[in-house]
DNA sequence: ATCGTCTCCGCAATCGTTTGCGGAAAAGCG
DNA sequence: CGCTTTTCCGCAAACGATTGCGGAGACGAT
């Protein structure tokens, strides 16, 4: 049972030349005969050989391997971003480490240290909810270790970035309620301590602004669990209102679902009475009764994006200066029923 | 801007001592005076000195890695297993490489070449869908690599597997229906090239024939995508019979909101009419309406078992002989409004 | 003074692969 | 035939860390 990986020395051994005649034979280097080659060449592939890229890893000081630190990877989103990554990652001959904070500092220090140890040749990094000492990220970029941070990005950090542009998709999705006519619309908004959240509610507003529409505190509600079940309730605080809201834009899915539930229990209609927007597009989405409209945002080319960037920070040589460039992802409204009141075919 | 990875030579070279009194000291080895110890310790922490993984790698030919072949990572179910293979890799010292096959045969040879030269210690692997061919896992039990499979697994081959009961399931899925009083029990099966499929269809079978059921084959179709819109269409099929099913008992869940969706077009009640069952319990079943029965699998569980099997194996001798356990998880049905006909409070 | 015994450290090989350099044999040339 | 050129291949060092072995010097014992 011992195991038994056949490697150069061996080949060389059967055959009766050194190593280093069937390293060159076997990626076709001209100082080889065409004779000894494809002996080499043939033995190779009937013993199977596979050349140990630990070995290639040490000798070249590049392992062709890239280190991914995520809060969650259950998760729709994040899962999204990993399939971009490793669209572009391994068509550029790279191996993904996935590794996991769980929304923890301690295990984002970990793991940096950890994926710096395997020399992996760059880090993809989304930062935990606990992160705010920076110092394991300030001495990544000191040792020179390409970093490229995506969704949840650290400001102060000279870095690359691939972000998504929250402000803008809640503006483009106030603005639609306003282009169906919507007149009294209310937003659900997400923990005012989380950026993206913050983001969205600005979007909202500007959108309001920008179309001379008053904007209305009472129509600004705070949902901070953002679950199905607070989200019902909120809204029916709402359309107890006097002058209910005719619109809902929600911070998220779930809460744009549950406000769903609300609205259908008093026998309004979605979106005759009350339209609703939500944000993310999940994938139940576009399965539900009516089908929801929701700005999606695109993980798998945020993960192609950084990956990209990555890319071409590994590139660099070591003479030239890293690039610090900071991409903006687009979002994009996908309008369902639950929103469309005049006829009209989208999508 | 050059890359300045201190190593043990530098240290060494810094205190006019050799590369191997450093490594040795570092290791608090008992041949080196507390002196020279202090001082080397304290220097290699002030320079922030990290072990080079990939030279150690290849010296104790073991890196610490072990790698996962996956269909899909952007599904609820797989991303849950991924959690638990990182719960258990990661606190036994492990880093892990994730590849995605994206059910495609191809990709997973690929996968598997890719993953056996970075020599990784061990593969957790759930075939895809297209794969039938297995000289390449075949191949890699030959080179006696650990290899353990999850969820999908090949019955031909001699290893570790951890599986869902899926049969279990859907016997138990079936039962449920029989108890509530549906007496003509549709199956929408899945591809029954998967095992997993040709299991659910026996669980099925099983149930029926236990409650002295008769089998009829024309309730038994094959959604082989497994789509919301195929699965519509032939429940459709179904729907169109003389004496049509009152209940489905659905290989997944999407296809099991197709099937809902088929019969609330038709105007029928669920679960009056027809009642439906589905099997995963993605995370949208239980917010559609109304919500959706279902078998749910142990994800992140079914992670941590097969990652203790691998490591099992991994830790064992290479004169001992291979382990090749299989574990079955208990599945566990999840019954909502879409099959509760009597008045039963459940969940 | 001589020998033995510790203490503390360095040499060199090793893991598998690559690559600059140099050298032997073969071939070409006058 | 003698010389140069070409062809083909091996030597050895290198990547970074580990480890068996051996050796120099200090120290104690006889």
């Amino acid at each position: 049972m011992k195991k038994t990986n056949i490697t150069i020395k061996d080949i060389a051994r059967k055959l009766g030349v050194s190593p280093s005649t069937v390293s060159r034979a076997l990626k076709d280097h001209p100082d080889i005969s065409p004779n000894t080659k494809k002996e080499i060449q043939e033995l190779a592939i009937s013993l199977n050989y596979q050349p140990n890229s630990v070995a290639l890893s040490l000798r070249q000081s590049k392992t062709n391997t890239i280190g991914v630190i995520i809060p969650e990877i259950a998760h729709f989103f994040f899962s999204a971003v990993i399939s971009g990554i490793e669209d572009i990652a391994h068509s550029a001959g790279y191996h993904v480490i996935i590794t996991q904070s769980n929304e923890s500092y301690e295990r984002e220090v970990m793991n940096t240290k950890a994926l710096f140890n395997s020399r992996v040749d760059g880090i993809l990094l989304s930062i935990s909810r606990e992160t705010s000492n920076y110092d394991h990220l300030q001495s990544l970029l000191d040792s020179n270790v390409p970093l490229v941070f995506f969704d949840r990005m650290v400001d102060s950090l000279n870095a690359c970035k691939v972000i998504v542009n929250d402000e803008q998709g809640a503006y483009e999705a106030t603005t639609h309620l306003i282009e169906q006519g919507y007149y009294r619309i209310a937003h659900l908004a997400g923990p005012q301590n989380l950026g993206i959240s913050k983001n969205r509610l600005n979007g909202y507003k500007a959108a309001l602004a920008d179309n001379k529409y008053m904007m209305d505190d009472n129509l600004v509600k705070v949902c901070g669990l953002g679950t199905y079940e607070e989200a019902e309730a909120i809204t029916n605080e709402l359309l107890d209102y006097r002058f209910p809201p005719d619109a809902i834009f929600s911070n998220n899915d779930v809460a744009a679902y549950g406000a769903m539930t609300a609205i259908k229990k008093r026998g309004l209609r979605i979106p005759e009475d009350v339209a609703i927007v939500g944000f993310s597009n999940w994938r139940f989405s576009s399965l539900i009764q009516p089908a929801l409209s929701s700005v999606t945002q695109p993980g798998f080319k945020m993960g192609q994006e950084a990956t990209r960037l990555l890319m071409k920070q590994i590139a660099l040589g070591d003479d030239e200066e890293a690039i610090t460039e900071t991409i903006s992802l687009k979002t994009n409204l996908v309008v369902r029923e639950s929103s469309m009141k005049k006829k009209k075919v989208v999508e």
